[in-house]
DNA sequence: CTGAAAGCGCTAACAG
DNA sequence: CTGTTAGCGCTTTCAG
């Protein structure tokens, strides 16, 4: 086994010709005449040849690889992004090197040192939860390669940002809970530090404060972004006596545990109360009642993040530092609310 | 922007040192003296030194990347398995590129293409659905990179495999069906080329023989893997007329789209029918009723296989060249049945 | 059209 | 303890 993986030399020797004839042969270099072609390339079939990428990075100064860090890849929403990214990747015969902080702030930045080592040509993240510096990422840029956040960004980095419209679709979303009539309107809120924490929350306030609901209505509880703590969310709310008309949540696993809390002590959804979401998980048109929500479309977002990365690797200057894009969300009303 | 990445040769310029010495330096070869080193480290960081593992890697011979290929990503049962190699990987200071066939057998083939190119330490696969020639893993062979397959395998390949029971687990599922007492169970079966689709199928067909029923209660309608082929099968099922009191779907998916065809024509779960599937997606226990399932616990498989990899890499002959780890399935009953 | 020489960044073997 | 030399596989430049 392992018989030494076969190079432009060993194909030389054999055709009694230069190694650099073939290394050019085999890129198809006007230089070759046809018939060395030829020759070249069916004893390179024959042989077996794989060109080394790795020493063709080295030469070049730059591989054709992606770096992608995201919290957890078993998560519905990242890896549709992820998903996305690779088809982009792939048609542009790059690789995706794929890598889960699992919210930890220090092993994102084990991440980040291994891919510069690794001299990716870019960097995809979405920020870890207790990520407040930005040092980690400040060492891409000093190295020159391009970074796109996607979803959770760091904001005083700069670099490609690809994000949901998270204030619109959180203002859209209370807006029509407003509309069906509820006025006692609680949100189950993210942590404080990431923005889609900060972002849905001020969507909410401000859908609050434009129907003039903003001294009675607003009641917020903070928490993780886990179905555990839309329970705990929950039972806080229970806890205190008063029960609201409608309750948004961060996100859909944190719906779902309010969700089912809510049933747990008896409720009924929407009589009782009405439960709202945000980020379309499959799961979520799944529950009885099913979720009113708002969809993200996380593979275009991976789509899109990418791209805009590619971009920036092809023109390491010509781009905007800072460029931002927008993802609109669409509201998906469902019988929960 | 990108002004050239340092190299050891640029520490040992500014150092008046021989770059090799810088090299040992920073790896703390015993060669070296304590003060050089100290010297050398404070400059390396100073200058934001990071190593070049593409050199490293040409030096060696060998990168510190795993290669996985599966059908899709988004899929909770692949991105749960990519993230217990992920996971592993990490443990060892491994990166991973993930790739994604979408099920056809030439973007498989491309993807094993560049990972060879890219010389990575090994490869993980689980089969593309249009796969039917081992050639593409064969030539992963031929450069002696390590492979394992996991949860789709490629029979005539010798490769390390880990894999669900899918007999066991199929068999055990139909007998609990018959032991509540149904006894005209239809099977809707995956493909043939795949040997989860063959195996649950195995496991089907000798239930019933054990049982005394393979006479009169086999039925089996044939389809792909997706909530789609559930749908259509059903509606084929229902046009001949005579309906089945228990149905076990080769995967959730397609159980998914017999459980809710079966609404839509108005029979009820479990009284009418019962429905089974096989792999517990998230979304199966929201289903109403929740299904009843096989787990197959995808993270730890992308645990094992990853170990498995990781062992045959450090080992390149030690290995016995076709072991397999079969993974004990456990049975979930839930509402449906 | 083909060949020679040099270098990408790093490490290993050996010499001083 | 530090330096020299050579080479991993490939591409680029320039000479023949």
């Amino acid at each position: 086994m392992a018989a030494r993986q076969v190079t432009v030399k060993d194909i030389a020797r054999k055709l009694r010709l230069h190694y650099t004839t073939v290394s050019k042969a085999l890129r198809d270099h006007p230089d070759i005449s046809p018939a060395t072609k030829r020759r070249v390339l069916s004893l390179a079939r024959e042989l077996d040849y794989h060109p080394n990428s790795i020493a063709k990075s080295l030469k070049n100064q730059a591989s054709s690889t992606l770096g992608v860090i995201v919290p957890s890849i078993k998560n519905d929403f990242f890896s549709a992004v992820i998903s996305g990214v690779e088809e982009i990747a792939y048609g542009r015969e790059f690789n995706t090197v794929v890598c889960q902080s699992n919210e930890s702030s220090e092993r994102e930045a084990i991440h980040l040192r291994t891919l510069i080592s690794n001299r990716v040509g870019g960097v995809l993240v979405s920020v870890a939860q207790t990520t407040t510096s930005g040092a980690g990422f400040q060492a891409l840029r000093r190295q020159g390669i391009p970074l796109v956040f996607f979803d959770r960004v760091c904001e005083d980095v700069e670099a490609g940002r690809v994000v949901v419209d998270d204030y619109g679709g959180a203002m859209r979303l209370v807006e029509h809970l407003i509309q069906r009539g509820y006025r006692n309107i609680a949100h189950v809120a993210g942590p404080e530090n990431t923005s889609i924490g900060r972002d849905r929350c001020r969507g909410y306030l401000d859908a609050l404060k434009k129907h003039g609901l903003n001294g009675t209505g607003a009641s917020i509880i903070r928490g993780g972004f886990e179905e555990e703590d839309g329970v705990a969310a929950l039972r806080r709310i229970h806890a205190r006596g008063r029960m609201p008309d409608a309750i948004f949540a961060v996100n859909d696993p944190v719906a779902r545990g309010v969700h089912a809390e809510i049933r747990q002590i008896g409720l009924e959804i929407p009589r009782d109360v009405a439960v709202a979401g945000f980020g379309d998980n499959r799961l979520s048109s799944y529950l009885d009642p099913p979720l009113t929500t708002v969809s993200q479309s996380p593979y275009e977002i991976g789509k899109i993040a990418a791209a805009m990365l590619l971009r920036r690797i092809d023109h390491p200057s010509h781009e905007p530092v800072c460029e931002t894009e927008v993802i609109q969300t669409h509201l998906i009303v469902r019988r929960s609310t």
